[in-house]
RNA sequence: CGGGAUGUAGCGCAGUUUGGUAGCGCACUUGACUGGGGGUCAAGUGGUCGCAGGUUCAAAUCCUGUCAUCCCGACCA
């Protein structure tokens, strides 16, 4: 491609709409151009890098045996409203009428429709295992798009679904995918970590994110150095302490704290620190009112909370709820006499002795309580956030935490929308039984700017050769001298034939401007056209290295050649 | 959805406090010089100051409302 023909333009400064490295440098190298919060064009060069990530994907899918389909967005709404999916999504789903007033939506994700689709398709057991996927736009309204297209409204994602007789073949069918998503990322140069996960609204038996570690994920996960060991932070255990050996119980005593409400209050109020508080919050659970205690300095892990309730939906209770359920203003919530549907008590309060807790009463703790004595509860469960140096569960060395963009998730669905959707088949027997489910994900934009954030520096972005835009670029120095300019066109047809994805900048620029520009858009290969031309010589560099070469012309295409094909 | 901030030329910003002819840098156009890391000089193009009301002789500036965008917290590819 000429340059000098291209619909491409570089910003030198960045745009103050973007926070991301790698979101601004998306932008100052025209590859995506914004259109509303969280909507975004790809130009030219990012769609060539989005269609280079969406080829990987489909060679992958189809080497694991999935076919290809394509299904419509635009999706009538009755099969999310037989799933409880309609509700569920709410307003994050982007819903509209017909002009016969028939509700409708834009596709947020497809098991709903897999599931009715494929059922026609597959009445018998002989017809199955199947994989099937597509590589298709997607809608959610999200409550806040970020980063670019990290998490963004419009955007594409490959999702598979397969469908199986039992729980052998899901998990059959489940390895496939796990070991093609591996080799996808690491084909998009990805640095990947692969975490067990929740399975959360999706609903099923297991789960794991493929997670790419980044101060702009939204995720944190947990994972253990020496072992290998590596969750969702939402979802790694938290160990059970031995229970607590008290020599000496003291007595339960009420303290007036005037206006001593939140933990930091009470550490300064007590001059001690916030573990020897246990706290108490209030949740509504489906309309129930959950009291839920933890250690003073520790976080309640709402997705375990939600998991142990199997409740749906799950919030932190309003004022109101609070003062009625304490008898007290906010902030001196306790277990003693709390007028709760359920108290859960986190595991390591069993751990503490002679503790300070709220007591239902404005302006007073008690101290000194203890479990078993003072409260008890038959809800005792692991529901607090893992922290930084905890106990790996698996090896028992420290565990650290990082945040990081989730590029990928596969779960195991089981029958919750076989049975919804009716997608059920007759097995050898005779007998009619629901297929077993797995949905699988992967967000290519998410993953295309993802590479990024771990391939940069000052200069710009630095592709890997298998999702480049374009492999090489041919750099005549000065745009005046005929002798290089047709030097340069030698090496641009020498490598267009020999099959490399080639730019010739041909521009009447002047050279600092052509190298900025191709730094900033991160061509892997540089071949410059220069002082040596006339002898034949022209200087090779690699966009991941400081190294210069001079070598020959055909040299030079030689050494490209073999970077790119291998 | 709660908290914070910002909307002025394609991009980045000043001007708003104290109302009085719309500014700067980059980019873009033309010409000249230049030619290995965003070069220099000269001359230009481009904006109903987010939108709608209001106050005023006069509004980018003051008031009210509204919309949009970004950042921090609860969800997801």
């Amino acid at each position: 491609m000429r340059m000098s023909k291209m619909l491409f333009g570089t910003q030198r400064e960045a745009p103050s709409e973007a926070e991301a490295t790698s979101h601004v440098l998306l932008i100052k190298a025209g590859m995506i151009r914004r259109l509303a919060a969280g909507v975004y064009s790809l130009m030219p060069l990012g769609f060539r890098v989005y269609k280079k990530i969406e080829e990987i994907i489909r060679q992958e899918m189809d080497a694991a045996g999935a076919e290809e389909l394509i299904m419509p967005a635009i999706l009538p709404a009755e099969y999310y409203k037989e799933s409880g999916r309609w509700e569920v999504f709410g307003t994050e789903m982007i819903k509209f009428k017909d002009r016969n007033g028939r509700d409708f939506c834009l596709g947020p994700t497809h098991e709903e429709i897999f599931a009715h689709v494929l059922k026609q398709e597959m009445q018998s057991y002989k017809s199955m295992p199947k994989t099937v996927y597509q590589i298709q736009h997607k809608y959610r309204d999200e409550r806040r798009p970020r980063f670019g297209m990290i998490r963004s409204r419009e955007f594409v994602m490959k999702d598979a679904y397969s469908f199986d007789i039992d729980e052998a073949g899901l998990n059959t069918s489940y390895n496939a995918m796990h070991d093609a998503y591996c080799k996808v990322f690491d084909r998009c140069g990805l640095e990947y970590v692969v975490v067990h996960a929740d399975s959360g609204a999706m609903g099923g038996s297991g789960s794991q994110e493929f997670m790419v570690k980044s101060d702009i994920g939204d995720d944190t996960i947990a994972f253990c150095s020496a072992c290998g060991y590596a969750a969702n932070s939402e979802m790694a255990p938290c160990p059970k302490p031995d229970a607590a050996d008290i020599t000496e119980k003291q007595p339960l005593k009420k303290v007036h704290t005037p206006n001593v409400g939140t933990i930091e209050d009470l550490t300064g109020f007590f001059d001690c620190s916030a573990d020897s508080f246990a706290k108490t919050l209030i949740y509504t659970a489906d309309e129930k009112i959950i009291a839920v205690m933890v250690r003073g300095d520790r976080d309640i892990n709402e997705t375990k909370l939600s998991n142990y309730l199997g409740c749906n939906e799950l919030d932190l209770a309003g004022a109101a709820d609070v003062e009625e359920a304490t008898g007290a203003a906010v902030g001196f919530a306790g277990p003693v006499g709390i007028k709760a549907d359920r108290l859960i008590v986190d595991q390591e309060v069993l751990s503490m002795s002679n503790f300070l807790i709220g007591a239902n009463e404005t302006d007073y703790h008690y101290s000194g309580a203890n479990y078993g004595r003072d409260f008890e509860s038959k809800d005792v469960a692991d529901i607090r956030l893992v922290v930084q140096g905890d106990p790996c569960p698996q090896c028992g060395a420290g565990l650290e935490l990082a945040s990081a963009i989730e590029v990928g998730h596969i779960f195991k669905l089981g029958t919750k929308y076989s049975v919804a959707m009716g997608c059920s088949f007759l097995d050898q027997n005779g007998k009619e039984k629901p297929c077993i489910m797995g949905s699988y994900g992967i967000g290519l934009n998410r993953t295309m700017q993802a590479i990024i954030e771990h391939s940069c520096d000052d200069d710009g972005i630095i592709w890997p050769d298998s999702v480049a835009p374009y492999n090489a670029i041919v750099i005549p120095v000065n745009a005046d001298n005929e002798e290089q300019n047709a030097i340069a066109e030698q090496v641009y047809g020498k490598l267009c034939a020999a099959g490399i994805e080639t730019l010739i900048d041909d521009r009447a620029e002047r050279a600092g401007v052509k190298f900025k520009d191709a730094d900033l858009i991160g061509i892997p290969h540089r071949i410059t056209v220069g002082r040596r031309a006339g002898e034949g010589i022209v200087e090779y560099k690699p966009r991941s290295a400081a190294e210069r070469e001079d070598l020959t012309v055909d040299e030079a295409i030689e050494k490209i050649i073999k970077a790119v094909k291998g």
